[in-house]
DNA sequence: CCTTGACCTTCCCATGATGGGAAGACCGAT
DNA sequence: ATCGGTCTTCCCATCATGGGAAGGTCAAGG
């Protein structure tokens, strides 16, 4: 099977088989005498197994760590476990961060006109330095970047 | 002020004011004879905007938007509105999306047994074809790209 | 046999927002 | 004058992904 062929059984975009393949994540195809790429059964299944971990959002290191206990039959499930939870509190975590600035947005909006006058609570928020007790520090709110795909 | 200070003083670092004035966010700052930025409090001001507006997760292009908003004394709140409702949208979508893997995951890592055997729901479910009725033109769910601050 | 179109290869570049760091200039205080 | 802190620009890295160019390959049909 060609790298379209698998691209096509597996989701996996080409473009991205060959970049999985580029680092590691996934050993080096098997290549026919003009060079193309040649996929089996085998690595199809790995490649769908790839698939439904980023569609968890895990990230290519994760997957990387999965793959590894997916091959390994002395694995033990409190590793996939310990992985899997891991992502749960990482995704928890940046969800509440989104809902907390939707939370003050749909407020600040709620109380908008939206009409044709300019009084906006909300670019009043933006631009108000209003009671900002302490606001200084600006510890800024520490969570990972996430790439929802 | 020099930009230390206006960082300093706004939460958003050197590096950040100097991408923002060379994108264009921000007009190009006075320069000192030796060639050093300087910032009124005016400017300070507008950092502020920008810092609460990417604290709220505004791209940089929106803020663009806002912050045009702000200075147009005969804006319509109308317009401003609409940006932030759009983004309350792309927000809950994300965190949404997010939830979701989390939910999956939380289900799956509960019926793992997490001890040192290897049976694991999750690796299985991770590589079971299992009842994939149709899941395969993977229209990959699409959401754009969010960096939590 | 040759063309055509679909496919493959590699390589480079771009995204978005941010940080890291190097090399060199400058400023203020001792 | 010297030292520590600060500024400047420039380049590189992140993370996962896509776009596209330039060129090789393959299969089918003329």
């Amino acid at each position: 099977m060609n790298i379209g062929q698998a691209a096509k059984a597996t989701g996996v975009s080409a473009k991205m088989i060959r970049y999985y393949e580029s680092i590691g994540l996934i050993p080096k195809a098997l290549r026919s005498e003009a060079g193309y790429r040649h996929y089996s059964e085998s690595d199809v299944h790995t490649l769908r197994f790839i698939r439904r971990a980023r569609d968890l959002g895990f990230s290519v290191e994760q997957i990387g760590e999965l793959v590894g206990l997916w091959r390994d039959r002395g694995r033990a499930s409190a590793d996939v476990k310990r992985i899997a939870l891991e992502h749960v509190v990482a995704l928890e975590r940046k969800a509440a961060a989104l809902q907390a600035m939707s939370r003050t947005l749909r407020h600040l909006a709620a109380c908008c006109q939206g009409d044709k006058r300019p009084d906006c609570p909300i670019i009043e928020e933006l631009a108000a330095p209003g009671a900002d007790g302490g606001e200084h520090p600006h510890e800024p709110p520490r969570f990972g970047a996430l790439h929802v795909p």
